[in-house]
DNA sequence: CATCTATCCGTACGATCGTTCGTATATAAT
DNA sequence: ATTATATACGAACGATCGTACGGATAGATG
């Protein structure tokens, strides 16, 4: 079933060369921008024809859209699949935290955290991609809200936590690590967007989750 | 004296022509990004020829760095000067979170902060433009901790804090607020900043400094 | 007066952009 | 075997990009 493509050798072989296109692309659309992202470019570096990555893809409208659905699988693999390894409450929510900063850190992306870079190109100008991404975003949220609101009913968390509000403080933290990590060519900031997701748990610590690690 | 301009009516003109073109290639940055500004775009914007602006500023990349110097003139006037009538210590502090949340939230610039969208922009690419966003960046959170600085020699804030680390937190919450105001269009991710502000301040307060407002 | 300089315009250049088209090739479907 | 579909290529298109040049005008300088 799936979507009956099981057995059809053309495209399976386009699959297979968007998927490495897109590998280059959502790397380079790091750096450049989804819109800097040039379809001749992006033939050179993958060698292939302009016309060729053109038709694979419709239109550069289509190209950022795929590289957007390409980052967030990406994302999902490296950050969320990983923590949700942690037994849910606090060590998820640490776990969710820790697997953010290492995928912004270990430059998963050429220029840090993809959805970091595509909001800061994208939220002022309306369109399909801006919508993409905001959707995506809104997602990642949500989901670190959620992870809190599940620390709050293990007991780890005080009954009285604002897990949008948390959330809010959380992304903060480490949104804006990855932002000057990059333009400063520095580590530090990652060691202080811990220093501070450290105190903003504390300051929600039940007696109880005090304890433990 | 000053750079001897005091009477040239050539260069006087010409200074109003650059300062007319800036007050438009600045806000137009913050949307479409410094690189996305082209020369032909602006010369319609300002209704000017392609070889006059050209001819105004040199290059393109002098154009962006004139248009990265404008921004910080323009943020110094509406950012800091007002928040320094404000006395020293915590008031001064708040009156600067404050002056700088009304900046990004009054839309000073269409895309907001700009040098929030010009860091985005050229974090992960080497160049001049790039030296002078992260030097404005870098002297803003400078001026950012001077001002925390000033709050524990005060007595406002508590000894123990780190300036630093407290200014990376507050301006973390400030940018949050700024990109998450801009891509979903609402106006809830300032107020969240000011809770999270609030809060970070809370932790640091002086028992002398909690009594007044 | 003449000479130099700073705006501006209009035009043109080469490069690159996104897109379209014709063609070749391989696979699927009938 | 015939027809249809999905990659890929190469070439060409109109548009726009940054830059350069010549000329016109206004002001500064000798």
């Amino acid at each position: 079933m799936d979507v009956m493509t099981v057995t059809d050798g053309r495209r399976a072989r386009g699959d297979v060369s968007r998927q490495a296109v897109m590998a280059i692309a959502v790397d380079l659309a790091t750096v450049s921008g989804l819109d800097g992202l040039s379809i001749g470019g992006l033939a050179s570096a993958v060698s292939m024809s302009k016309g060729g990555i053109a038709g694979l893809f419709g239109s550069k409208e289509e190209l950022q859209l795929a590289a957007v659905t390409s980052a967030a699988e990406i994302f999902q693999r490296v950050v969320i699949v990983p923590a949700l390894t942690a037994p849910a409450g606090l060590p998820r929510l640490h776990a969710l935290i820790e697997a953010w900063l290492d995928y912004s850190e270990n430059r998963v992306f050429s220029g840090g955290c993809f959805f970091a870079a595509a909001t800061a190109e994208y939220r002022s100008r309306p369109g399909a991609v801006r919508d993409a991404v905001a959707a995506n975003l809104r997602r990642w949220h949500e989901f670190l809200a959620g992870a809190i609101t599940r620390a709050v009913t293990t007991g780890d968390l005080a009954e009285g936590t604002d897990p949008t509000q948390l959330a809010f403080e959380i992304s903060a933290m480490l949104d804006a690590a990855n932002d000057q990590s990059l333009l400063f060519d520095s580590a530090k900031p990652y060691a202080r967007a811990r220093t501070a997701v450290d105190a903003l748990l504390a300051r929600q610590l039940t007696a109880r989750a005090a304890r433990p690690t």
